[in-house]
DNA sequence: TATTGTTATACTCTATAACTATA
DNA sequence: TATAGTTATAGAGTATAACAATA
């Protein structure tokens, strides 16, 4: 997936000395993005997959509204991406008794088994990155990306999780905000 | 365009305090390829018209095949792409006179125009993103960022251009190479 | 009336295979 | 026969609107 290695539209050289940590960033994080892709394969599953298992095993019997919030793939898209965790047996859906109009949406077993493999491929991967530099270097990386993240208004926040109505306050929803406003 | 802002697979909080790397760059990549689409719309083109104008000033003149390869989106694709621009009168394409299968593709001084506008749009988002940090620290991450493409085996050579048959030999190549061997 | 899940539709990018005209 | 450009088609993602069941 990812279906788009953008590379500020397909640029293969650099677009101007001075535009070098926006370019390289956009380069790396597609990088980024795909790769950890790859190593999902091994769990025949995409990113998105991956974010999906995460949210559910986090906070099991969410709604698929809650879903589609947190992950930005729409309300109607939701309901495919699910159909074929549902499938593969990796999720189960079960309509709330409190208000018959919700699926709660909540792991199997082979879906919790799916969920622990991603762990080590997650560390992996990271480690793909960071083992070309030594520890001190790769915290003064993580406190300058951290710092444009936050000029940026992106969140970085580890702690920061789902609130009570199921939005979640910061960082995608800029990104999802930004993105509607492009359009 | 950019169609995705990836992150993970739509991940909101931190995998994990010790995959912070990858995340982040994955997340600042995406924001950095969207708000360098959203400027590009003051121009009303995309990023990816705009690595298509920058290839060809720099190589007036070439064939569709060639830009095809470089700019990673299909034989096929790329004629739709340049359908739109040179309706808009940005590029005009020309049969060549020694092997009349070939379209010579050049910039209009509309395109040339709007190439130029292209510039102070990538230095203003440059700036986005490094006036949050001092040079020294902006020449830090440069420099990190530069060895982890390089151990990644992403091309950042600024001096890498088309070769004589028009492949590119490095980053783009990989990168469409590992993506098609993702699918 | 409003909301949840769902279906349907339209649009865009991707990938592939065929077709044409040239070489 | 091989290549450049083109066309056509199928696939997957996005976005939107409409719908049934439920609140």
């Amino acid at each position: 997936m990812i279906y788009q290695g953008v590379y500020y539209g397909g640029m293969t050289s650099m677009p101007q000395p001075h535009h070098r940590i926006a370019f390289l960033l956009s380069q790396l994080g597609s990088d980024a993005a795909s790769g950890f892709e790859q190593a999902l394969q091994s769990l025949n599953i995409t990113a998105s997959d991956a974010g999906l298992l995460r949210l559910i095993g986090r906070t099991p019997g969410v709604s698929q509204r809650v879903l589609s919030k947190q992950v930005g793939v729409g309300p109607s898209r939701i309901v495919a991406v699910l159909d074929r965790l549902e499938d593969r047996g990796l999720i189960e859906r079960r309509r709330s008794r409190t208000d018959r109009r919700i699926h709660e949406v909540g792991l199997t077993e082979e879906g919790e088994e799916v969920l622990a493999g991603i762990r080590p491929l997650a560390e992996a991967h990271e480690r793909s990155y960071t083992e070309c530099l030594d520890p001190g270097e790769v915290e003064v990386l993580q406190s300058l990306l951290g710092r444009i993240a936050a000029s940026r208004g992106l969140s970085i926040d580890i702690h920061r999780g789902t609130t009570a109505d199921g939005n979640d306050s910061a960082g995608r929803a800029d990104a999802a905000a930004r993105k509607a406003a492009a359009h």
